[in-house]
RNA sequence: CGCGGGGUGGAGCAGUCUGGUAGCUCGUCAGGCUCAUAACCUGAAGGUCGUAGGUUCAAAUCCUACCCCCGCAACCA
């Protein structure tokens, strides 16, 4: 019986095309499930699009589309996403999809019967593109137009009769909630945010709209349509196929084990979908994880500045594998973080290429032009060997201790630091210059660092799955010799087989563009 | 008194919760090596940790006041 793990992206509104922050929340999202999949651990990893709500039917009635058929095609271009960035998850969900209806209608009912909803009237001034309500305070008249001080949009009076949900109510228990499970929001900072904003006390929340047509409607009141948070956030249950609680997935996997999301959506992840669950008496998610934005210059990546930096554009150019690397190494999770073209090419020529790409290469050709490109059997171990060896398999507790606290920067750190040891290795001890003198002792030597480069590249592995498995296909090592615990295990190489030919894992950037 | 994030050697950051010789990467300078993607290794220079007070044997770290920068104007993670 393999322990389990459950993991999620937010799920995307597809409004417009895929960006950095969607990129950056996969690619974390995607790190942690490959490393738990390296732990032995049975792992569902789930992402998808969010397609309801009134901006999307109005993009597509502006499109003059179908609505469905213009969701279907933002959709493949977030599908097509998952592919480009090489996520490992194991499912897609819609919210289009009749799976994710038969679920958020089961939490409403659920909801119902609990006497956690009640109809009544909401009325206040509106702003559709940011579909939300705004109070009188939050308003001024700007040109014989209201609108919204804080976006800046235009903003209707609206009227209309919705349904609610008593959020006000779980106040004191989700404060017990958090109180109980200190480590149910991460990262700190963001956990005593919310606890204030909870302390400070909640309304009601009002949960269903007449104003639109494009969502799931109401049980037995199709004049309403129900929020769309409400509805998206039940994706990560819709996945699992509840209601069906007896469903095999949903017994193995749920509660999640963590909610990777950015910090924007922390609130609705943290309070509403927490409220949501115990209302419904389906237990709580054990994590949610806000990480912070990636910035450009400073500032948040827009067109009208002008520094946007696309994924796609940046992974065709330069591969994958440099842009999760670049991201995980240079952002601390958690906080805000810049990027720019510069560092990119920095951290992509310093860390991989001269780094981790060259030790591989220069160990990978000496073996090649000295040892007919097989690795040598070892004689004795020194001292120095087994240090080299034994201080990477030691870290390696740790190290999954960093990766279970989503450290992943330090992680990433104490790893790279491998890298340098087997250049300083590589080059205190010579081998090149014992060519003549001492095979023996040359051999023990590229042993030992062969050995230490599948290791390093096993905990890799979930950063740069690509260039990763590349190595350690070019060591012939199969599948099963490629987990956290393999790195025991040094007797793993075929001493009679070559390696398979060497080729540059990463390209260095030169300055032209 | 709107909210939040931040001010640490030339650049980018970690360290601040749980006070105790100020650390990392890049850059610069000097040397070494030549197996390797002009890569790799060693050494050096460079910081009174935004300012001023306070607590303490001891403060980047705790307390108080102040100054400055940046988001809250979406391609929403």
């Amino acid at each position: 019986m393999s322990k389990t793990f459950y993991i999620t992206t937010p799920i995307y509104y597809p409004s417009g095309n895929p960006h950095m922050g969607h990129a950056y929340s996969s690619i974390v999202a995607d790190v942690f499930a490959r490393f738990k999949r390296l732990e032995g651990y049975q792992v569902h990893f789930l992402t998808g699009t969010d397609e309801h709500g009134l901006k999307i039917q109005r993009e597509a009635e502006k499109n003059k589309k179908d609505v469905k058929v213009f969701c279907d095609e933002l959709s493949e271009k977030f599908k097509k996403l998952t592919k480009t960035l090489n996520l490992s998850n194991d499912d897609f969900i819609r919210t289009t999809e009749k799976r994710h209806y038969e679920s958020v209608k089961g939490i409403w009912n659920r909801l119902v019967d609990s006497g956690d909803i009640y109809l009544s009237k909401y009325a206040g001034w509106y702003s559709v593109s940011d579909e939300a309500y705004y109070t009188e305070e939050e308003i001024k008249e700007e040109g014989g137009k209201k609108i919204a001080i804080s976006s800046g949009s235009q903003v209707d009076w609206f009227e209309e009769e919705s349904y609610f949900f008593k959020l006000s109510a779980w106040q004191d228990k989700l404060l017990a909630h958090y109180d109980k499970y200190p480590d149910f929001i991460g990262p700190k900072s963001r956990y005593n945010e919310i606890y204030q904003f909870v302390k400070s006390g909640l309304n009601d929340l009002s949960v269903s709209r007449t104003s639109f047509k494009w969502g799931i409607p109401v049980p037995n009141n199709d004049k309403h349509i129900i929020y769309v948070w409400l509805d998206a956030l039940t994706n990560y249950i819709s996945g699992l196929n509840f209601p069906n609680t007896e469903d095999k997935l949903f017994k193995t996997f749920w509660p999640a084990n963590i909610h990777v999301i950015g910090k924007d959506i922390l609130r609705f992840h943290s309070v509403y979908w927490p409220a949501f669950l115990m209302a419904a008496k389906v237990p709580l998610p054990l994590k949610v994880f806000g990480h912070g934005w990636i910035l450009s210059d400073e500032k948040k990546m827009s067109k009208s500045l002008g520094n946007i930096l696309d994924p796609l554009e940046i992974i065709d150019k330069y591969g994958i594998d440099q842009l999760r690397y670049y991201l995980l190494k240079e952002v601390s999770l958690g906080n805000d973080g810049n990027v720019s073209m510069e560092n990119l090419k920095n951290c992509i020529n310093n860390d991989l290429a001269n780094n981790f790409g060259n030790l591989c290469q220069r160990v990978f050709s000496f073996i090649e032009k000295n040892c007919e490109g097989k690795l040598p059997k070892p004689d004795q171990l020194q001292e120095i060997d087994k240090k080299l060896i034994h201080n990477l398999i030691n870290k390696v507790p740790e190290l999954i201790s960093e990766m279970n606290k989503q450290e992943l920067n330090n992680y990433l750190k104490k790893v790279v630091e491998f890298s340098f040891d087997a250049n300083k290795y590589f080059n205190d001890l010579q081998p090149w210059s014992l060519k003549k003198t001492d095979i023996s002792r040359m051999n023990t030597i590229l042993y030992t660092i062969v050995v230490q480069i599948k290791n390093i590249s096993i905990l890799l592995n979930p950063i740069i799955p690509e260039s990763s498995n590349k190595i350690l296909d070019m060591l012939n090592l199969n599948t099963d010799n490629r987990l956290i615990k393999s790195i025991n295990d040094n007797d793993v190489f075929d001493h009679d087989k070559s390696f398979q030919k060497t080729t540059i894992l990463f390209k260095k950037i030169e300055d032209d563009n």
